[in-house]
RNA sequence: GCCGGCGUGUCGGAAUGGCAGACGAGGCAGACUCAAAAUCUGUUGUAGGCAACUACGUGCGGGUUCAAGUCCCGCCGCCGGCACCA
């Protein structure tokens, strides 16, 4: 057969779309599995390989799944609030709305054309009122259980996209969306309760699939460390000073007191400091530092003793300084410290610039040099003296702490809670309203979807104001609850919000009584396999896995985790080895790869190219020789025989079933097509092949290259689809073969290779060895000490 | 600093402790062709040798083992995450 790839993959596109064969069914028999991969945002510059290489690996377990009898939910839709857009839309002064349309058929267009077997019929839009009714919906009831909170604080904000940005989207202190610096500006913002879930999120890891690096990188974020509380009180003022420390052994060494900047101790007792001056003068120097000077400038401590204030240390009774230094955060822990410069090298380094005592109070280092954080025997620590072990000393000051009422174990998370607000208007409307009588009162549940007013101009407002301040008709409303004049909440809800839910409206999209019936999601929840990007770990992932957690308190999901497993795709890369790029010309087109070889050497190739889960740059060779392979299966069909099978290849070809099955399941798909090319290898060199043997083959291919595979099976006389025959099992009986080659070794070294019949006899086989010509030789006049035969494997002669 | 991961030909990469380099690309040689492309065949870790063959070879140095890319100890280098987190 020639191979016609335009020809092909045009029909079967046709033939799958017209049976329907891709569409899950609601509470059918069959097992199911749901198949999830992330959704793409439809930006105008439409797909990247990228995307194909992220949708390829779930889109092969689809197929797999299929075939193997599942009922498949795999399904696609589109994030589309977001920033990208509304510049776009400002910059050309389209309706945000018209060019997500646009987008999002572009994007349809192209991923028909690579042959996904996505159900269209599920397709969800975030920016669908039908949809951000229930994102509106879900943050209502966050608001009702108190998750919701505004705040005045500090905020990360992008002077250049003019809006308020969460850590996550400001990380290392640049804006994830233009890379300018993000200052710090002060802001009252709606936060979500984030830290509340903290610990159900971190156990929650316990009972997932995801890979080692990504539970890992979830854990660094979510930051759990476990210490204690202590109060420390202020000479002459009834407040105490709670600080937090992981290491309350070491208590007895503390010889002064940190207090973050910020902190609102400094402003109550204003009038009893001496030196408020020099001390407005410090915190003015940190307000104005940026995000780098405070990272970078780590090694030197500054700081302004507090003169009028004084803390007594609980346990002794001594009296220690109290300085401000803004190597304490406010924003961890409860922003102030006990500082123990003889175990702490931060401590340390403030202690020597500031002439303050160093007390030893555990043996095994050297304090005139630095500090030491190693386990060892306690000293000058009174009730602690001779303890040796870290772990006991912690367990015996906390009970004395508690006994006291100084003190008590606690845990901290680095997780700060999530900023959940745009100054922006392409994204969810916030359904919150500001009644100057009943305060901040939420939109009725019945008059949602709060509805994105119509504007004419999208540009945000001057000073993170959003553009939505500036509509009237939208702003003023009457209060739900006294029905007094009031005002709208103007902010929207950030690019993360839809994206935190969307698996469960895939269940089911048209649903307008709930997000999703219970029935379904007990069908279908939760997700079997989600495959995305690395990039996503520490913000979609947690975020959806905060909502979903939150949901199933609810009683509204049925799981409390929302994915079973997750797998991560690694990078294309240019065929320079750099990150793709406009601006370096590295690109690569999918869409012009499938003109030019077609559909399936794409989907083949961003398989075949690497280890999935590696960055690999992109081989314009290496794709042909995708094509090559599927130019020799589509000339399969020329050597097909009427006669009987061989031995040989019958056992190549049910190795090669079991190696490709499991292969998918471990995301190995480089090896499962390199598995059907050394076959194919195999094949060619028989010179023929059954029938049904190549059904086989072509069984194995059919989800690495679906539209040549259907295509073939057709040929060979088959009315059904192959996307739908059974997956082919393989015999074990049939894996073996009367002869195997293995290795010989003398001392280690590789001799020959000999032939020996499978599951030879050991002495039979040892016999063969040592017949061989170069063995004997090797042999020849030493003294043979030991002989091992491992059956299959090897055989290796000891001499001396 | 803490926590992970990785280091293999010219390149992408294979190898449940058991023949290192599967598979693909690239290179070289040949066939076909007036020629080129495409296709097909052979070959391709390094060094020495006409050859049979020999020695060496998975970042470096040790160790365990009949046998180490794989396990252990100590380094070096790269990548990723967290980070004045108390």
């Amino acid at each position: 057969m020639r191979y016609n790839f335009k020809k092909i993959e045009q029909k079967w596109q046709e033939e799958w779309e017209k049976a329907g064969i891709f569409h899950a069914q609601d509470f059918s028999d069959k097992p199911k599995f749901y198949g999830l991969v992330e959704f793409p945002y439809p930006s105008g510059a439409g797909m990247h390989v990228g995307h194909i290489k992220a949708y390829s690996s779930i889109e092969v377990v689809a197929r797999k799944r299929r075939m193997q009898g599942y009922n498949v939910l795999f399904p696609i839709g589109f994030d589309a609030f977001g920033l990208p857009t509304e510049n776009y839309a400002v910059k050309t002064n389209t309706h945000p709305r018209i060019i997500t349309d646009t987008n999002i058929k572009k994007f349809s267009e192209q991923l028909q054309k690579v042959g996904f077997s996505f159900d269209w019929t599920r397709v969800v839009d975030t920016t669908d009122e039908n949809y951000y009714k229930w994102t509106q919906w879900i943050f209502l009831k966050m608001f009702e259980k108190g998750l919701v909170f505004r705040d005045n604080a500090l905020v990360n904000y992008c002077p250049h996209c003019k809006v308020v940005l969460s850590n996550e989207d400001s990380q290392g202190g640049k804006c994830d969306i233009c890379h300018s610096d993000v200052i710090q500006k002060p802001k009252t913002v709606w936060y979500l309760k984030i830290t509340e879930y903290a610990d159900k999120l971190l156990s929650g890891l316990k009972d997932v699939e995801y890979p080692e690096n990504v539970k890992m990188q979830q854990e660094n974020w979510i930051g759990k460390s476990t210490g204690a509380f202590v109060d420390f009180t202020i000479e002459g003022i009834e407040d105490k000073l709670q600080i937090y420390t992981t290491r309350p052994d070491t208590l007895f060494g503390v010889t002064f007191m940190v207090i973050a900047p910020e902190h609102p101790l400094i402003d109550k007792y204003a009038d009893r400091i001496s030196n408020m001056d020099a001390i407005e003068n410090y915190r003015n120097e940190c307000a104005k530092k940026t995000e780098f000077e405070r990272t970078q400038l780590v090694k030197d401590k500054t700081g302004v003793k507090i003169e009028g204030l004084e803390a007594v240390n609980p346990l002794n009774g001594k009296k220690i300084p109290v300085f401000i230094a803004d190597y304490v955060m406010m924003g961890y822990g409860t922003g102030a410290i006990m500082a123990v410069p003889a175990h702490d090298q931060r401590d340390y380094d403030f202690a020597k610039a500031f002439g303050v005592d160093i007390i030893e109070v555990i043996k095994g280092g050297d304090i005139n040099v630095e500090a030491y954080t190693g386990d060892g025997e306690m000293i000058n620590s009174d009730f602690l003296n001779g303890f040796t072990n870290k772990k006991d000393s912690i367990a015996k000051v906390i009970e004395v702490l508690t006994e006291r009422g100084i003190g008590q174990a606690g845990v901290q998370f680095k997780m700060k809670d999530w900023a959940f607000n745009r100054q922006r208007y392409w994204g969810e409307p916030i359904p919150l309203i500001h009644c100057p009588s009943c305060g901040i009162v939420p939109v009725p549940y019945d008059q949602l979807p709060l509805v994105l007013p119509d504007v004419e101009q999208f540009e945000p407002g001057e000073d993170g104001e959003s553009p939505l301040a500036k509509i009237e008709s939208y702003v003023n409303c009457k209060c739900p609850k006294c029905g007094g004049d009031a005002k709208r909440e103007t902010d929207t809800m950030p690019q993360w919000a839809g994206s935190s839910w969307y698996f469960l409206r895939y269940i089911d999209p048209e649903n307008d009584k709930e997000l999703a019936s219970m029935d379904k999601l007990k069908y279908w929840m939760p997700v079997d396999w989600y495959n995305g990007g690395m990039e996503h770990v520490t913000r979609h992932m947690i975020y959806s896995r905060f909502w979903h957690h939150f949901l199933y308190d609810e009683g509204i999901v049925n799981t409390p985790e929302p994915y079973a497993k997750r797998s991560i795709q690694g990078l294309i890369l240019g065929p320079d080895g750099d990150k793709m790029s406009k601006s370096k010309g590295n690109v690569v087109d999918p869409l012009d790869i499938v003109e030019e070889l077609g559909a399936d050497t794409l989907r083949v190739y961003v398989l075949f190219m690497g280890d999935y889960g590696a960055a690999t740059p992109w081989n314009d060779s290496s794709v042909r020789g995708c094509k090559r392979f599927l130019e020799r299966v589509a000339s399969l069909e020329e050597i097909i025989t009427e006669g009987e099978e061989t031995k040989s290849l019958s056992a190549a070809i049910h190795k090669a079933i079991k190696k490709v099955s499991s292969d998918i399941e471990e995301t190995k798909f480089n090896t499962a097509i390199a598995t059907l090319m050394t076959l194919i290898n195999t094949i060619t060199k028989e010179g023929k092949i059954t029938k049904s043997e190549l059904e086989i083959f072509i069984k194995l291919l059919a989800p690495f290259a679906p539209h040549l595979s259907e295509e073939i099976w057709h040929n060979l006389g088959h009315d059904d689809f192959i996307a739908l025959a059974p997956w082919p099992e393989y015999d074990e009986a049939k894996m073996v073969e009367d002869t195997i080659e293995v290795g010989v070794q003398v001392n280690g070294k590789l001799k020959n290779t000999v032939s020996i019949p499978f599951n030879g006899e050991k002495d039979a086989v040892l016999a063969i060895a040592k017949a061989d010509e170069k063995v004997a030789a090797a042999l020849e006049g030493k003294n043979l000490v030991k002989e091992i035969y491992v059956p299959n494997k090897i055989i290796n002669f000891v001499v001396k």
